[in-house]
DNA sequence: ATAAATTGACAATCAGTGTTGTCAATTTAC
DNA sequence: GTAAATTGACAACACTGATTGTCAATTTAT
């Protein structure tokens, strides 16, 4: 039916094959999308300045990517993977005290945002107002984060069962404290050493914890 | 220098002076506001949307407000003062019992966005991802948030002071917490029962005073 | 009744932006 | 060396949206 053009045949550039070419531009953009999302916002930002900050042509951008949302989505996705990889993996050497394990694992993502406050932006800012489809994503992340934290807490604590408050709702509640605490400690330019936020923070957990366990033992 | 055209002298119109007609449409827009950024959010609204909504003309707008930001920084800041307004009464109310009172204005929070969840995404979601000018007028309100519970809290518990903690991110951490409870509450379709909801975050508040009490008692 | 003010509908303008296409220059395979 | 693949710069196109302007119709004051 079509005129039969032959597609074009692949071949290496610059010592480099096709493959390992085009994943280095799709990183490019990736660290370019991370560098101006992260600073101005998704909607402040467009094709035109992503090509330029990754110093490719429009072209490229949609080799790699379908539209812009699309490589916000992927920036996000993989800042989302890197923070919890080093949380999870933090929470793990300080394996088995529990009070170990989680002060260090609310060090290790305060101390993931100082280094890279981007982040903080792509992750709990910018993705909820770009469309359904990411705060359906995001949504879906930060249940997890909820749901991990009560995995945790009950496995600590298994007396906390029937204390006739909602688990779920709880851990909800100490996420956000923890999102809130971050975005201001971001936001106020990171004025307080990192070991007062994760104290304080920690703190949350410990008074909740401890709550818990005084009412299910004057209870049951 | 200019060619003198007489500006044009204001006069009545359908039994109305000018200034309440123009009051009237300003009150339209702000609903349509209220309305389209409530749902769709920010971005994905235009002023001819507006305009329609509020079955009013672009010349109407643009007598009525700067831009698009101006009518949603206005819309944003009368959903504060609103809810706002809403739980200092019924906390007053319920003086001098601090846990009706922080029972009561917990209860009146979420009641007020389950009344309206149009308020939720302005109020939580989009004032965020808009400028850095209506960045910091929601880091204004929060704040102010916080630094009325610090005093509540403080003014309840004096003992509170001297536990090596700071309130102030304590005070943050609460806040984060009730804003994700009530933004997992509102996308969930008010799922739980409101008495639920509003249980759980005072005890989020109640055991971080407990093991406040504690920590102080205990130490001094 | 008439002229002026007001309104409403909508055209016109102007600036961006996403997206696709062109083309010359560069590099590679043969 | 030559033809084909690849790249990079940028033009072209289509579309959207903010903002201003036009004008006829309506209402009011005198």
């Amino acid at each position: 039916m079509s005129p039969a053009t032959d597609p074009p045949k692949r071949r290496t550039f610059r010592g480099l094959p096709l493959e390992q070419r085009q994943r280095e531009r799709h990183e490019r953009f990736m660290e370019a999308g991370l560098a101006l999302y992260g600073v101005r916002g998704y909607h402040g930002v467009t094709v035109r300045e992503l090509c330029t900050e990754a110093r490719l042509t429009e072209r490229y951008f949609y080799e790699s990517f379908k539209d812009r949302e699309a490589l916000f989505g992927e920036v996000y996705q993989r800042q989302v993977e890197q923070l919890r990889g080093r949380v999870l993996e933090v929470i793990r050497r300080h394996q088995p005290d529990p009070r170990a394990m989680a002060r260090a694992g609310l060090e290790t993502f305060f101390q993931g945002l100082r280094e890279d406050p981007r982040c903080a932006r792509i992750l709990f800012v910018d993705v909820l107002s770009i469309s359904p489809a990411m705060t359906e994503q995001s949504r879906q992340v930060t249940s997890g984060l909820s749901g991990f934290l009560l995995q945790f807490t009950q496995a600590l604590y298994p007396q906390l069962k029937g204390s006739g408050l909602d688990p779920q709702i709880i851990a909800t509640g100490l996420v956000g404290a923890c999102i809130n605490v971050a975005m201001h400690w971001v936001y106020d330019g990171f004025e307080q050493p990192v070991e007062s936020v994760r104290d304080n923070c920690y703190a949350l957990f410990e008074a909740m914890i401890l709550s818990w366990s005084v009412k299910t033992s004057t209870a049951g």
